[in-house]
DNA sequence: TTATCATATTATAATAAAGTAATATGTCAA
DNA sequence: TTGACATATTACTTTATTATAATATGATAA
């Protein structure tokens, strides 16, 4: 049975997900995810292997570092883009191995 | 080192996931999927447990149905709608696990 | 100290999704 | 065979996302 506090936490929980899963649900967000997954990667990198304009891969990337999906670091005129979360890591895991092959 | 035609599949699998999750991505889908995991719900059921209009339920019912996520029997006036796909119950449970608590 | 490179930001136009209200369809019970 | 019930569809408004272009920032090398 489901008290009004456990309903409240049940709602906050999907719009937490719901906003995380809204951060991946993009083609080519998935597709820099992908690349970053193998290894930390400057905005550079990414436009050479992704077919995406600097603009929008900025974007993207700066919207990905605001769900916390993703972090940077800087070294000298470069940001190196990682995947931060370690839940991600796995969902993602997950994720290929059920929709990839 | 990827092909042409490697990189072409994996440009194909990010769209089918994009949508895929994408047809996630709302609190209140989410929702549904997750009284859906627990067995088949009537509209009405759905209409009880979660908040929302009947309208909209039954729209964001047909667009997961559309989407493959989700599928229904008819039984009498009723529909029975519940969870169709095994990868999306493992994606799930994940999640929930990942996610929630 | 200026030109160039790497990246970010802003503005805006185009497109898609969400929310809402009204109406339609099909089934059953009286 | 009509009224009520369960659900779906349509039309429309509002809001969010994506795409694109232009400009800005900050670091380095010449």
């Amino acid at each position: 049975m489901l008290t009004e506090l456990s309903v409240k936490k049940i709602k906050k929980s999907c719009e937490e997900v719901a906003q995380i899963l809204k951060a991946l649900s993009h083609p080519q967000r998935l597709l820099i995810l992908g690349h970053l997954l193998a290894g930390e990667k400057t905005v550079g990198e990414l436009e050479d292997v992704c077919d995406i304009s600097q603009s929008q891969l900025s974007q993207f990337l700066s919207r990905m570092k605001l769900e916390g999906l993703i972090d940077r670091r800087k070294e000298g005129r470069f940001q190196y883009y990682f995947v931060a979360d370690e839940r991600l890591k796995h969902l993602m895991a997950i994720i290929q191995q059920e929709y990839c092959r």
